[in-house]
DNA sequence: CATTTTTACTTGTACGTACAAGTAAAAATG
DNA sequence: CATTTTTACTTGTACGTACAAGTAAAAATG
């Protein structure tokens, strides 16, 4: 079956904001100009509309248009406060481990999908700093067949998420999270460089994607003492 | 001027599953026959049963129906996991504070709004158990203008969302969270009963509401040894 | 009687029309 | 020239029609 109109001019709509063709800010074509650009109806461009509204790449104005707004920070997955937001700010990464071919860890917290855990599994690991002070280790692991030569790959932006969404077209559609309180063992307290057995903040994350049976796996080490992770949700 | 007709349909369905004429698990009437009870055509329908999945009290199903769902238990606001799922399962909540009158406690982590800092302010705080064991302390604020009448009210099934949606007939529309792990103060160590300086997952939360200017602020103090807290999203 | 086909539903997509309601600039008014 | 009205857009709501596609039970088939 072809693809659905809605979801073609959808998808080009996104498309042209990811390259950067629509900034933050801007006004998209209105309903209208769609219909005649695509020869669809109202029903059809409001569709395309309605769907990039939920994905958070749009806000729709009464009277004005649609307008693209800051792409959904979150995601329901926690971030860091300061560390998106603090623009321009002394944000750095360092890659502990970059992405190679390993086995699929016991750490990872929540059960690996019986299809992947046949499958090759690709790991990375970062250090996210504030300034010079660690404030998060993060691990992941994923599918090393559906990402085929992520290894050799260099990350748009430095972002993983954006370089699964403009190289191999896949999109975040949920998390699942569990949280827990814990102390510090002594791996974490040197990569954080915190006293051994201070209070982290370990996040066990299992992100759901639009690509069938794939799923990124991730758990994080923060010290919240200085960057306490942010969250918000509107529906 | 008038209510729009797919809010009517959609606010009478949502009673009807608030009042439990319908269950998790039931179907709502399909798009045809809300067309013929309601004298609107399937575009409303649609309409109004779209509106309840955002709002999380249905799942569409193709070919099928409208099939109630537990209702989105987490809105981005974080729960214990086992609590609400641990149904049937031997949970306790236990009232440190019942709602009275109080200051706007300087413990509250985000900041009052200017219009409610002026007004009268309800607090209360329960503890919560899984079994014997205690999970998770809550202090809650919030403006005693809006909710009048609040304490002298018994809570609806011992829940205080329930209690808002259906008595103020006020929901929630989002949160704001942020997230530390400390070490339990002797407080709340002997609430939680745990050694003192034990890791804790402390959560400050203010939640956005349908009500103008009305928000609810949270702190939550979690054992997370037993029972970590979870939490899902999905686009 | 097991298997296949049909039927009668369901929701999903897409067409098209009409008017309400919000926005902002241009035009008319005093 | 300040104010009001009109105009020309925008999105929102609601009407109506047609067929595609998924589901599950009933009916037909061998």
């Amino acid at each position: 079956m072809e693809e659905k109109r809605y979801r073609q001019v959808q998808n080009f709509l996104k498309l042209q904001i990811q390259k950067g063709y629509y900034v933050v800010g801007d006004y998209l074509p209105s309903e209208n100009e769609l219909c005649s650009s695509f020869s669809i109806t109202r029903t059809t461009a409001r569709k395309a509309l309605d769907e990039l509204t939920k994905e958070g790449f749009i806000e729709r104005q009464h009277g004005k248009g649609s307008i693209v707004r800051e792409r959904r920070q979150s995601l329901g997955l926690l971030n860091v406060k300061g560390f998106s937001e603090a623009v321009g700010g002394d944000v750095k990464t360092i890659f502990l481990q970059k992405p190679q071919m390993n086995f699929w860890n016991p750490e990872i917290h929540f059960t690996v999908s019986e299809s992947e855990i046949k499958e090759a599994c690709i790991h990375f690991s970062r250090l996210r700093c504030v300034g010079e002070i660690p404030a998060m280790i993060e691990y992941n692991w994923l599918s090393g067949k559906i990402l085929e030569g992520l290894i050799d790959l260099e990350f748009i932006d430095g972002s993983f998420f954006k370089t699964l969404s403009q190289h191999y077209r896949i999109e975040i559609t949920g998390s699942e999270q569990e949280l827990r309180a814990e102390n510090a063992n002594k791996n974490i307290a040197v990569l954080l460089k915190i006293p051994l057995g201070s209070p982290i903040l370990h996040i066990s994350l299992k992100f759901h994607t639009s690509k069938n049976n794939f799923y990124i796996y991730s758990e994080l080490y923060c010290n919240t003492e200085n960057y306490p992770i942010g969250n918000s949700y509107h529906i």
